[in-house]
DNA sequence: TCAATCTTGACTATTTTACTCAGGATTAAG
DNA sequence: CTTAATCCTGAGTAAAATAGTCAAGATTGA
């Protein structure tokens, strides 16, 4: 399992990437992403060179290139992301083999297989849309002028029953 | 976020000492459970000796001591238990305090906050006692020859929601 | 042309993981 | 009382992963 901040980075960037694109036309370099979220740009060019690979971004090229979502917005999703940048979000060291005790099934084989789906399947469920339409984004982006202040109608995350408390 | 093999050695092994304890009144050495799972046994009493100072498990000490469980197979859960072992399951590199970004919170705060919860929860839903239920676990266990086997209706995680394919 | 940008791949410091090792404390059994 | 089995503690370590840096090149708009 590894959900480091290599994924949280590439969440990051691309959100930034996302916001930047619903205002100007031209493909945003990844030198303004890096000072506005304080990620290293030879990081972010690692980290962008797998999404690439992925077809979650496509790149220019040359002086005032830069890169767009590939996808709608809708499209991406999270795990896309974090499975693009980190090896795997697999719990299991077997990586589903069931060869983890010697080449039998350990006593704790189903345990994290069916914790790796259930995360899985949250993260696949989350898509950049629903995450720009987060009160929290919308603040903070402004905090950072990447947009213009504006009415938003308070959504939250769809966690409320996961998180009762 | 951390969810390596030391948590999953410590619900292993804690697993494989609620098995022993269904057998036999005496105390499980760690050298029974290390022989049983392939784990060291420098590495479990490492384990141990966190699992003893968060009371999920009580101590002989002495020839023939060894460990029980501190509490009924219900009261104890997969959180507490890799919890115990790895410092923290939490998503964030904050941990909770919003200064992610050089002091203030970053664009993707909630959605690790929300991830972090939900993860949490899920892992706190599921006891030891649900475990053993399982018949991965009954099967595993008597290829190990922990316990005799034994009719068993068929038990599945509660994940079908979450994984439908 | 040239400066901005992407592209690639090698390199590195730090941290974490997954252990091992040595020695001491405790106690049941003989 | 002695001894062997066990827990207990803390230090040490090799390998892997993380989180980057660095250097050199390719592409292209201005």
């Amino acid at each position: 399992m590894r959900l480091t901040t290599r994924g949280r980075y590439a969440v990051t960037a691309l959100l930034d990437l996302a916001l930047q694109n619903s205002q100007q036309e031209s493909a945003v370099s990844l030198s303004d992403i890096a000072k506005r979220q304080s990620i290293s740009i030879s990081y972010l060019e690692q980290l962008f060179s797998k999404l690439r690979k992925r077809g979650l971004v496509t790149s220019i090229r040359g002086a005032s290139g830069g890169y767009y979502l590939a996808k709608p917005l809708d499209e991406i999703d999270v795990m896309s992301i974090i499975s693009a940048v980190d090896e795997s979000v697999n719990a299991m060291q077997c990586e589903g083999r069931g060869d983890c005790q010697g080449g039998a099934m350990c006593l704790t084989h189903d345990l994290w297989c069916a914790l790796s789906n259930h995360i899985e399947h949250y993260l696949k469920n989350i898509t950049l849309a629903q995450l720009l339409d987060l009160e929290s984004v919308q603040s903070v982006s402004e905090r950072q002028h990447l947009i213009a202040g504006k009415d938003i109608t308070s959504i939250t995350l769809s966690t409320s029953e996961v998180n009762p408390a």
